[in-house]
DNA sequence: TGTGCTTAAAGTCATTCTGACTGTAAGATA
DNA sequence: TATCTTACAGTCAGAATGACTTTAAGCACA
């Protein structure tokens, strides 16, 4: 037998932050080399895949090791493994990448580990990265956009309670573009994943908003395929 | 370092094949497996994957040693790599398969090659497969139908020319159900992907229909991520 | 030569969905 | 009490969609 690839898990870590200007914006977890290919750019947190640990497990563990969080949501983007990923190196080099995207709530990512070697960057203006990760990036961002849209996604970045106003920021910083309220709420109400708990949010200086939460059997962290067959069928009448 | 997982390439072949009652029907090929783990059971096609071959690639030469036949489209499904895939077997054998599923044209897919351990199954009605091979179909015909909704995927399994009841048949087979032969039309119009070619179908016993083709620049044979975007920006005014 | 069959192809109608917009209610603040 | 802000509800027009009807074009018969 001849040898084989090598097999690496890295993971694309989304979270939302709020900008100078106080609105919430996508932004992603980063890692610095401190190796010889790419020495010194910035690049996607992984490493190789231990011969007992399910793919998943490892990019939750990846996440873990390099922020200190928890996913709220966690989903296979795709296997990257073409040959010119690390131009200029032998063949034996060669590294098929399983590539996961994960949420984190946005309280939490405040209180993440940062150091020179592990910072947050905005998705929408990113550097040049370490190997094909620009490209993976870009996928990734692509993916999160069109599965926010029929999904409960926006989920992984807030609470257990939310309002509809915090829910649409979230959908805002995400597609990039103003959602008109009004529509919103009718959209999200006629989805019928999100219900009322009665409370309200007190103690702003205006209507206390009411407070939502997900409607139970949510199956956050992807489990692999099949999931959204399942996730469909709630499709009532 | 300690040993890693191996790495293998398996492929869902999809094709259309006339049912005896003659209407279509979609049908994937299968391998009867000759080796000890789940012997003498039907699997889909696959190896591992070679030092200095591309992914895609290694799933298209699965293809065609499988078959005889090139894929008319090739697109990567999903990465599987549980630790119970192959029950029983020490944590040596764990394998990780990088599956991608195909479309082959279903003139061509009558000329396949066929034997005692190659096979056609009807992909409704599937018996039990060695491995999560069962699971893994049923996310790829999830795929297919999702993916046909929005896309000229049905080009794969027609020819450069076709009528628009042939491209109805294949959405039918996929689907699963009948479609509205007006609004069918309405929608491919509206799409804008499909052009007449001004040629018609002769030799038939009724009004001769109109031959239709792709509209130019189209990227079948998937490259991986991104393509969808570049697809997308088809979408005028 | 015409009559009828079959299917292509175009048109109609009602319902739903969507985006943009308007109006009202409820609390905070001065 | 007046006013500001935001929650929340309602309206309206255009687009999209499913079900259905109508007309056109060729072929096969009597």
């Amino acid at each position: 037998m001849t040898e084989a690839p090598a097999l690496a898990v890295s993971t694309v870590i989304f979270t939302l932050r709020p900008d100078p200007s106080g609105s919430m914006k996508l932004a992603l977890a980063l890692v610095r080399r401190i190796r010889k290919p790419f020495d010194g750019l910035w690049a996607l947190p992984g490493g190789p895949l231990a011969m007992n640990e399910d793919i998943a497990d490892a990019a939750s563990r990846n996440l873990r090791e390099t922020t200190g969080l928890q996913p709220r949501y966690l989903e296979q983007l795709y296997a990257f493994g073409s040959l010119d990923r690390s131009p200029g190196n032998s063949e034996k080099d060669r590294v098929v990448s399983i590539v996961y995207w994960a949420l984190v709530g946005s309280d939490e990512a405040a209180a993440a580990i940062e150091s020179e070697n592990v910072s947050w960057f905005w998705a929408d203006d990113l550097e040049k990265l370490a190997f094909d990760h620009n490209l993976i990036v870009e996928y990734a961002l692509w993916r999160l956009r069109n599965k926010l849209e029929y999904s409960r996604l926006a989920h992984g970045f807030l609470g257990e309670r939310f309002t509809l106003a915090q829910l649409r920021e979230v959908y805002e910083a995400v597609l990039g573009r103003e959602l008109d309220p009004g529509n919103f709420r009718r959209m999200v109400e006629a989805n019928g994943a999100v219900v009322a708990t009665g409370e309200r949010l007190e103690g702003t200086r205006h209507r206390p908003p009411q407070l939502y939460r997900y409607d139970s059997s949510i199956d956050l962290t992807d489990l692999g395929p099949l999931k959204t067959s399942n996730t469909k069928q709630e499709k009532k009448k």
